[in-house]
DNA sequence: CAGCCTTGTCACAAGGCTGTCACACGCTTT
DNA sequence: AAAGCGTGTGACAGCCTTGTGACAAGGCTG
């Protein structure tokens, strides 16, 4: 599920951008209007989050270009006593609105019934990959249909971009910004969570057989039919 | 649900249908005071949105009118600087007031506020759910068609939303939002709240099995079906 | 008015989560 | 062979969250 972020405040784009990764969608981020429009012809994206007030091509202009050509579902940001705007872009055929400042919880939950209203998959967000079903919300891992464990917070993010680029390696950086976020760590914090993880979940955590390691870049889920050579 | 939105700002007007709506209100839209009791008449809505500032029939006389010959709930919509009006508006037997700019949340809120004021029940019913029945009107629980236990006000509400989403988890925000409303609370409060709750229906409170937790996230009502593995 | 119920507030203990450090091991480089 | 780097491992301490008990304020009822 791809999400285009267009917001010309880069620190709230990246937070945007850290938020949606984490609840497992693919992000790709635009400035200004006339990049929102390069980027969305490109990459076709499954909806858009758009900020009215940009530079070079403001959003409104974005909006009815979106729609000239196609139906691309658009939510709003924007900030509050901006009503005008909100009606004006609804008008222009964007689906839904949210309003600055808001909680990552509301921001994936609008994402997700205008995804659904579109008729895009209700997206069932990574809950099966392989041997392993992860219950997000619960922050359960249950593996072979057999075993339950629990995990942490930060072990729940960890399995959860595993399980969503399985059978890739995810450098070091990208976890951290995954899993991190804006925080961030160094590499003994991964190290640590990716070993408390394997102990987890491993049979053998000195062996791995589900979690490896590529050296000096990072670590990787192998994908279960990736296992026959 | 039905609500009628009063306001002669078509720009507000649209966007209160749409934030409306979206939550799952039915919403007939009246842009001057005489319009606004033509339409109460016609549809008999279940709670009036009403902007003073009217042409033609202003909004006291709105409010009058409609109170002279039902008490269907009115909530004032002003913006600030206008405390006499919003004085005036409850004496004339308003049942709230919000003050603009508002958020879509406090809105909702209030709404459901009054509406429960009203004795009108903003929510299903859900009576029955696994093991538990719950009558809200008299705030009892029946567990297992047998022990039935009294309730407090704000314990039946967090009973009902455990109920309404049985098996699922409900993040503390969200718990707050649905149980105290426009009042708000902290996370010490829904602590209590739910010990308090845990305390009535569990066997052992110390080892819940209907009330799980999900440490910095929220609880959940385990559903019936999931209890066997 | 007294008393009970309900609810918000506070303090405290226990436990889990996470960051930090030290060390061993294998590999590569010098 | 020695040194350096990256990784796996174990232990430990601090912080945060939860569960718990107690108490006070406020409202309602008799």
């Amino acid at each position: 599920m791809k999400v285009l972020v267009v917001d010309d405040d880069r620190v709230l784009a990246d937070l945007l951008a850290f938020t949606l990764r984490r609840e497992g969608f693919e992000v790709i981020l635009a400035f200004d209007g006339a990049a929102a429009i390069q980027k969305w012809q490109a990459e076709s994206p499954d909806v858009i989050l758009l900020d009215l007030n940009l530079p070079k091509v403001d959003g409104f202009a974005v909006c009815q270009r979106v729609r000239a050509a196609e139906d691309t579902p658009i939510i709003i940001l924007t900030v509050r006593d901006e009503e005008e705007d909100i009606v004006q872009g609804l008008d222009l055929g964007a689906d839904d609105y949210i309003q600055k400042p808001f909680s990552p919880r509301q921001l994936v939950a609008r994402i997700l019934a205008v995804l659904r209203r579109a008729g895009k998959t209700p997206t069932p967000i990574v809950p099966k990959v392989g041997q392993f079903t992860l219950d997000r919300s619960r922050r359960l891992l249950q593996i072979d249909s057999g075993t339950v464990i629990s995990l942490t917070p930060l072990e729940t993010r960890l399995m959860s971009q595993f399980m969503i680029h399985a059978g890739q390696i995810l450098a070091t950086e990208s976890i951290i910004d995954h899993v991190w976020g804006v925080q961030g760590a160094d590499r003994d914090m991964v190290r640590q969570l990716v070993r408390r993880l394997r102990r987890k979940l491993e049979p053998d955590p000195a062996n791995p057989i589900y979690i490896e390691t590529v050296s000096g870049h990072g670590y990787g889920m192998v994908r279960p039919d990736s296992q026959q050579p």
